[in-house]
DNA sequence: CTGGAATTTGAACGAGCGTTCAAATTAACG
DNA sequence: CGTTAATTTGAACGCTCGTTCAAATTCCAG
């Protein structure tokens, strides 16, 4: 049998489902509380203001992703090929968020804050930058003779892709009168990574001499 | 010389600056009056509750962003080229924030609610959707025999892209160490064309039978 | 000038906010 | 078992929130 959830997590969980839908402000520790079914001055207790238990929460699975690029990264290292590199980035957030559940609730979390500029250097730069550095490096190897410059900028716009997609507002199901949808996010990166790689190659200006 | 500013547009401006920092629940009407110089309860008298001031606020800049794409859209009808399409498409945001002001900070707050769930449904799709529809549909005429599915796609990685470039917080900027600024919206414009282009053209199948 | 409409003022309302604290309860351990 | 630490409880603190309202002021057509 499983052990039932600590307070910390209960508190966590229902933070971060909570955080998710309405953001930072717009959720009161006890709404957070109430939905955890503990009491108020727990959130202070174990987490202190309310700005750490957000920063918990954030946190805790950062670094479950990050060991993930890697380890996806680590299995192309050397080959050059800039599709499985897109892929190890994209992927360990794309598949747990097919998961559901609180994996689902943490990319849509991490959507909102990335566009947010109260937390974007506090939390997304200091949780995803130094795996993304490295991402970085192994593309320029994949595209040689390319500026960093261009790399960086091809990069910005993947950020920017996977941020919308995490979000998974429903927009792209209305605009493609539900042709499309946001939840179909095995499509998403199997659309994605030809996508993107097709457009590093043009202005990473393969085949130039 | 210029009339001084109605009530109305003090609060208006104030209210748009200060969203596009804190979003809508981390600003207050006191805050937004304060910053405008106006009482506290002009506020809902010129605008009713909080919720409808924040629409007025996405309202007032939508229709000249919309009329703007839609005249850059009219010049390119029928030469069937990607790139000035996807240009018609990104330029009166960009251009406009260059401005700074009030466009800049219109654009941030644009972004902010781009991947907010609960905005996205009332204000995004309600403002923005009906004139992307035309954008989609000048797309498939400039990408023959493709799937529509696809193209959807493809604009969906477009906006979220836009989204975050519009966002300007600075991740590109730490995340290259000053090579790439969140500010270069020029560069970034001269990258992002002809990056999705290639995109488009490689997921939308150009070339094949 | 005058009278009615529009706007501005200043204060107040009830509700909810994050945080704190002493007391009560539970858990851990020699 | 007894004692110390860790956790939970319930209430309260001061503060800010969005909204309302009557009174005061300004505006403007007749």
């Amino acid at each position: 049998m499983t052990s039932s959830p600590t307070t910390r997590d209960k508190i966590l969980d229902a933070a971060e489902a909570l955080f998710a839908d309405s953001g930072y402000d717009g959720v009161s520790l006890r709404a957070i509380t109430k939905q955890a079914g503990v009491e108020l001055a727990l959130a202070n207790y174990h987490f202190g203001p309310k700005e750490s238990l957000f920063c918990t929460v954030v946190e805790r699975r950062a670094e479950e992703i990050n060991r993930d690029r890697m380890a996806l990264l680590d299995q192309q290292m050397g080959t050059k090929q800039l599709e499985p590199i897109i892929d190890a980035f994209t992927r360990p957030f794309l598949e747990r968020s097919q998961l559901g559940g609180g994996w689902k609730s943490y990319a849509r979390l991490i959507a909102q804050i990335s566009n947010s500029p109260r937390w974007t250097k506090m939390v997304m730069s200091a949780q995803f930058d130094p795996v993304a550095e490295s991402f970085v490096a192994c593309m320029r190897e994949a595209l040689p003779n390319s500026d960093i410059k261009d790399i960086y900028w091809g990069f910005y716009f993947l950020l920017g892709t996977m941020t919308l997609t995490y979000a998974e507002t429903g927009r792209i199901d209305r605009l493609s009168k539900g042709l499309c949808l946001s939840t179909q996010l095995g499509e998403i990166q199997s659309k994605l990574v030809p996508f993107f790689a097709a457009g590093f190659r043009q202005i990473c200006g393969v085949g130039d001499a």
